[in-house]
DNA sequence: ATGGCATAATTGTTATGA
């Protein structure tokens, strides 16, 4: 089973690659973030033209998750249960898995009120596992963190240090919802870091490979022990009209 | 200290991202 994670920054900016990538990967599973779209807008033709169902959360202009499937989508849970009005968490059942589909904030500078929102976004989601699911469970929480978990994870760390990406109380966060019991597959597979899925559209931040990790595949142990292969997706970050983020794909045997 | 690039709201400029 494929499985991937992606910010397509803009699904509608995006449908053309999109729909080139799902048909050259054909992932069985894809989250999606930062879709900046209402649900009434979503391409649902085109990706059922692709042999895609899709659940969505969407929301004008900012942030927006969807999870797409190549089977049907049985149970779909929008939002963390709150009053929030971002749409930034998407929660489905797709055969016998639980997919989490997450877009951390931002953060925009540590102190602000956005950052405050951050922190306490990323106590909720723990929480949220809490209450909705076993660390026994066959489960997956995918997304965009807007975290990088370790320096490993950073080209430039001296550029990033205590910046809302990389400040250690984002970490101690991301750090908690791992604790709830899951595992970074992608870092399982590639203890030696190195390798990123975001870069700067600015001062030619992928071209000189100037790029973060902050895109994530979390999966329980009973899901995890059965990864096979882990990549991020860098030829999505060339050519026309890229993301600015690659997609993360991973590999999971029956 | 700031902008640098991209997107969506709109058509000149702002909010936001990371």
């Amino acid at each position: 089973m494929i499985l991937a994670s992606w910010n397509v920054n803009s699904i509608r900016a995006r449908q053309e690659r999109l729909a080139a990538w799902l048909d050259k990967v054909r992932p069985d599973v894809a989250c999606l973030q930062e879709l900046k779209v209402v649900d009434e807008a979503f391409p649902h033709a085109s990706l059922e033209a692709l042999g895609y169902h899709a659940a969505t959360f969407g929301q004008k202009t900012y942030n927006g998750v969807a999870v797409l499937s190549r089977t049907k989508i049985t149970r779909t849970i929008r939002g963390l249960g709150d009053d929030d009005p971002q749409a930034r968490f998407l929660a489905v059942d797709v055969d016998k898995l639980h997919v989490l589909c997450a877009y951390v904030p931002n953060g925009q500078e540590v102190g602000s009120d956005k950052w405050a929102y951050k922190l306490a976004w990323m106590e909720r989601l723990r929480a949220f596992l809490d209450a909705h699911y076993s660390p026994e469970d066959r489960l997956v929480l995918c997304g965009d963190f807007n975290v990088a978990r370790d320096d490993l994870d950073v080209a430039r760390p001296d550029d990033w240090v205590g910046s809302v990406l990389c400040h250690d109380d984002a970490r101690q966060r991301f750090q908690a919802i791992l604790d709830w019991g899951l595992v970074d597959v992608f870092r399982r597979q590639h203890p030696g870091g190195g390798l990123y899925s975001w870069w700067d559209y600015r001062m030619l931040g992928f071209p000189r490979n100037h790029g973060l990790r902050i895109d994530y595949v979390l999966a329980t142990e009973s899901v995890a022990k059965k990864c096979v292969a882990a990549k991020i997706d860098r030829d999505e970050r060339k050519g026309e009209k890229p993301s600015d983020h690659a997609p993360v794909v991973v590999e999971f045997v029956a």
